[in-house]
DNA sequence: AGGCTCTTGTGAACCCATGCACAAAGTCGT
DNA sequence: ACGACTTTGTGCATGGGTTCACAAGAGCCT
């Protein structure tokens, strides 16, 4: 079954079930049915089963999912079962958050390495690590090791940065900076763009309010006509519980 | 054409394209042609003008887009002509960053407000406002105005935070915990998270290792190994540290 | 004007993803 | 043992998004 071939758009869902699991097998739930764990992912049942089916996981019939097995056979396919060295270039506000984070060590990602270029930055201790100038990027990275790269650096030096990591040997970065990385083929980059987030949500929030006014003057209309509108909203909401 | 229905697709990729325009604009550039726009946003040109004609702009066929005029247009889509308020909730090491962001500030995004109830945070003053009690949240949050809530605080607290914002007129929510936010309908939530993102890659980086090593299974960790499993992030600091 | 060159806008094919609905497969109670 | 019940896994239909390819328009040069 689903060996080699796990698409996309599932294994961006991944996290989500491997982090549900975890709470279920703290409460200690043994097994786990799909529509629950859906439901405390955020998801559609039928969309997880199919999700799991695609990594040849197995559950039984009738019972559900094993939550301690489901738990280890996702944290393998997302290499929870190695650990992962990171590197955060860019010891700014978001490189201090970052260096920081709980959440990262707790799912096999060591920080190895700070780095800045700015003279006031560099030899300070951020989060029991010293931040060393670019130069030293060599003598943290071990050949050997698999290293992700989190580029937290201005949008300007982005680009040489990354070119310096993929020199370094990463394969592998994550970009805060709001710029298009060319990288050569064999490199994976995701971009985390946090204006654009905003951005987005203003697009929404905007359509939401001229069409409230616009089109249809039908306020209050009952729930006679459900237009639940934008798949957005695909998280089924807690009605009553505020406002 | 576009006036209404422009798919979540495209929305995701206006600022993208709202950033490369404004690089365009900064060099002087007048008119610019899908191809190059193109290569500046990371897409692809047919990709470009698809996205473009949903919301209706007109280039000159032979010629390209006026970059003036369609930077407008894109920015006027995106909400960025009106001035919208943030309000941050948890200003541990997240908040922090993201309060002293100046990509909010340069696209028409004004913090109002930083909310924390930590004794040993409220009052500091981060980025020259002062952190305020969850309280006191109505006296910042006028009715009439826009306002997008962004939420940097540990998940335990996630939900109840944002039914508190949600209670307080905030439609449009950008959340940072790994949580699932339960909203009532017509409440937009953005999620992301720092973490998944690097297990995205780590899963990409481990496909890319195994296939480049054995088609065949690799076997290297056979049998249970005994993980330190911290389930839901393993120690939680007080409210607001980190996410 | 006419033809040449360029570039947009879009029809159409294709691919991926989502959701429904149901048979297969298991458990539980009697 | 057997029937009622539960829940998975998946075939299929539907829809959204991406890509190709090209006709329709716009400028430019002679």
């Amino acid at each position: 079954m689903g060996t080699v071939d796990v698409p996309e758009a599932t294994v961006a869902r991944l996290p989500q079930y491997l982090r549900a699991l975890s709470a279920f097998a703290d409460a200690g739930a043994r097994t786990v049915s799909s529509e629950a764990l859906a439901e405390a992912a955020g998801v559609g049942s039928a969309k997880l089963r199919k999700d799991l089916s695609h990594l040849g996981s197995y559950g039984t019939r009738g019972v559900g999912y094993d939550v301690e097995q489901l738990r280890r056979q996702i944290a393998d396919r997302l290499g929870q079962t190695t650990s992962w060295n990171v590197v955060i270039v860019g010891i700014g506000n978001l490189g201090h958050a970052l260096a920081g984070y709980g959440g990262f060590a707790s799912r096999g990602f060591r920080v190895v390495g700070l780095f800045d270029d700015g003279p006031q930055v560099v030899g300070e201790v951020v989060s029991g690590l010293p931040v060393r100038p670019l130069e030293e990027l060599g003598e943290v990275l071990r050949p050997g090791e698999p290293t992700i790269g989190v580029l937290a650096v201005p949008a300007e030096h982005a680009q040489g940065v990354c070119d310096r990591l993929v020199a370094a040997g990463v394969t592998s970065v994550l970009n805060f900076a709001p710029t298009v990385l060319r990288v050569p083929a064999g490199v994976d980059v995701r971009k985390v763009d946090l204006a654009s987030e905003l951005q987005i949500l203003a697009f929404h929030a905007q359509r939401k309010a001229t069409r409230a006014v616009a089109p249809l003057p039908a306020p209050a209309a009952p729930a006679a006509a459900p237009l639940p509108v934008h798949p957005l909203d695909a998280v089924r909401p807690r009605v009553g519980e505020v406002v």
